[in-house]
DNA sequence: CAGGCTTGACTACACCTGTAATACTACAAG
DNA sequence: CTTGTAGTATTACAGGTGTAGTCAAGCCTG
């Protein structure tokens, strides 16, 4: 499986349109991607070539188009570039993350709880949790 | 400042070691790596200058030598690197990353409550926290 | 004083990304 | 059969990264 599937952000703006639409062919892409940055369809057909060759993303042909969709899931690759983030930055100290996180400032007192119930709701079985 | 400082992995190891010492030299930095990554030392001082001219890191001169030491601190390259990710991979969402951490197989129950305890220790005083 | 060692500077190169123009190909229509 | 058109493939280029060899300059030692 994936030696760490990283990306950049224009390749997850493509990822994450294959990953709502489960396929998509260039134009369909440029024309979800167009207003917020404004790429020529050819540039997104190049990055979709070469996001293909790397193995990130297969096409099928229907009527001479290419409509592509993603061979990695979204979770795949958030966990693959979060797993990185972590180890990268801190070295592998899942809580460190967790910790800058909380003490950020754009994290609001709701998406505080909102954790805390993420944390309760999976909590260890095993544990007991009261 | 920063607009997003993004550092991949060989430029986090060099900050790293300017970070946990403070100050080095391409020498010291090399030692500090090389049975990691082996690199060459003029590789090592190669990525310095390039940091150097991002402003990323800057230098002393002492006896003839160069003494490196960052400009960016940790939790800023945390920050800007952590909110690029979560902008990008979760759309901004703080709790959907921290649920993905806390879903992933690399995190021990040992964390989970470490994380818990995080929440109650930044908990907002006005709700009382036990 | 001269040569060697140390160390940064410069140069090089392959590969990736972002960006896009242009070339090519194949079907559809006349 | 020819041509237009649509859509992919090819090519290009600048800038960044990883990697490192070589050059140059200054100090140390004989």
């Amino acid at each position: 499986m994936a030696e760490t599937h990283s990306f950049t952000a224009l390749q997850l703006a493509l990822l994450r349109v294959l990953w709502t639409r489960g396929e998509a062919t260039v134009t369909d892409i440029w024309e979800a991607l167009h207003d917020e940055r404004g790429l020529a369809q050819t540039t997104l057909a190049t990055m979709l070539s070469r996001l293909e060759r790397r193995g990130v993303v297969g096409h099928r042909t229907q009527a001479r188009q290419f409509v592509y969709r993603a061979l990695v899931t979204e979770q795949e690759a958030q966990h693959s570039m979060v797993s990185e983030l972590t180890e990268r930055l801190f070295e592998g100290d899942v809580p460190a993350l967790v910790s800058h996180l909380l003490t950020a400032q754009d994290i609001s007192p709701g998406d505080r709880e909102r954790i805390r119930a993420m944390l309760d709701a999976t909590a260890t079985p095993s544990e007991g949790a009261d």
